[in-house]
DNA sequence: ATTATTTTTTAGATTAGTCTAAATTTTATA
DNA sequence: TATAAAATTTAGACTAATCTAAAAAATAAT
């Protein structure tokens, strides 16, 4: 069984990695977890005995296929008790990711299970995120970043990237919700800026904000 | 803020004290924390630098006041979360200690005043105990240990003392919930066993078990 | 009231996770 | 391409929680 620490770390590698796509560096690692270079290089070695990650000197870490099952399964946790936040409890979705950064290390197969079925199966987490299934797999639907796109996109917000209680205030407050539909009506080459329209109101984001977006492609 | 370990230490000395009512010994807290003697000293040490603990050298251990709430405020989540799984995620009363143990470790008031007032401030857990107020007050309604009793008695269950999974199974299978009226039919003087009726049926309990069932006096 | 037994404490070691400082390797620059 | 800069790893040390073995104190027994 995995320790908490070692949770954090798996599932910071896991997102750094872009979903295990690509691999990451010590010292990316290094400021995710908030830590030095020579704890994270502990820690590699650690995982890769563990064959959750492989690793070369030097050159950065991988997810193997097992770590990112156990990646995921961590994940479905937090966005499980993230949507029972929400949901039952009444927080707001900019409050929950403390809470669920504590939950997600519960180990009981079946409190997850009774919890997924209590909450009706969720697809999504209040932010929009997919919940991965009880194997640790997950379907991502198509998406792109909010930044990428051209002035004239039109489409439907899918989920918001960062967890940032200030972020997802502001987005609360200029309507930015899952689900919502979206329109980019102008773009500013220089700094990347753009102007939105969302439900009939007219909005500027700045790259900070639109890069953290995710839309249908 | 306390560590974990320092909570389970906390909450054992509460128990074994009786709430605080009388001094705990170094073997005790050993036997009870599946630990060595020379661990118990040392967190021994440690409890009573942040003052939580009185201790006086091979005479054991107090709880002071303040320990003693900050002993009901873990209680306090361990009952919640216990009255959660079994009134919303549908667990049975012998399954629920386990988990609970896990879940009263979060660090969260807003999230326990939320839990409270989403089980709509209940008074007791599944098993009876009372659930200490957010302050780490209790109100203990006057209670026996049924061994304590003799033939001809007759009252409520109001809690269970244990929370081993095999007891409570037995004791489900009897029909000993908190609540159900019970009446003393008979007792042997040698064993200290017991002839009960419960629901009109009768029961033979061995002291082993009496002991274990808290009832109105 | 000594001696034996039990209980508790101390001393020293171990593991997980972290740190600083020094050494090594890679990458960038002149 | 030699050298400077940046990134990474190693070495050694620290804290929390644990352990074993030995020492000390309290209790029980002769």
């Amino acid at each position: 069984m995995l320790s908490l620490t070692e949770e954090n770390y798996l599932k910071a590698i896991y997102h750094l990695s872009e979903d295990g796509t690509k691999s990451v560096l010590t010292n990316e690692l290094a400021e995710a977890m908030s830590t030095k270079a020579a704890s994270v290089t502990d820690m590699i070695k650690k995982l890769s005995l563990k064959t959750l990650i492989t690793y070369e000197k030097y050159y950065g870490v991988n997810v193997t296929s097992y770590g990112k099952t156990e990646a995921l399964l961590v994940i479905r946790k937090h966005r499980l008790w993230e949507t029972f936040l929400v949901q039952k409890l009444g927080f707001t979705w900019d409050e929950v990711h403390e809470v669920a950064e504590q939950l997600e290390h519960i180990h009981s197969k079946r409190l997850i299970d009774k919890l997924d079925e209590f909450l009706n199966f969720p697809k999504v987490d209040p932010h929009g995120d997919p919940i991965p299934d009880g194997k640790g797999k997950i379907k991502a639907p198509p998406q792109v970043a909010l930044d990428q796109l051209k002035a004239g996109y039109q489409g439907t917000i899918i989920a918001v990237k960062d967890s940032d209680s200030n972020l997802l205030k502001y987005l609360d407050k200029i309507g930015a919700k899952p689900g919502k539909k979206i329109k980019v009506t102008g773009k500013e080459e220089y700094d990347e800026s753009m102007e939105i329209e969302i439900e009939d109101k007219k909005v500027f984001l700045s790259k900070e904000v639109s890069k953290n977006i995710l839309v249908t492609q």
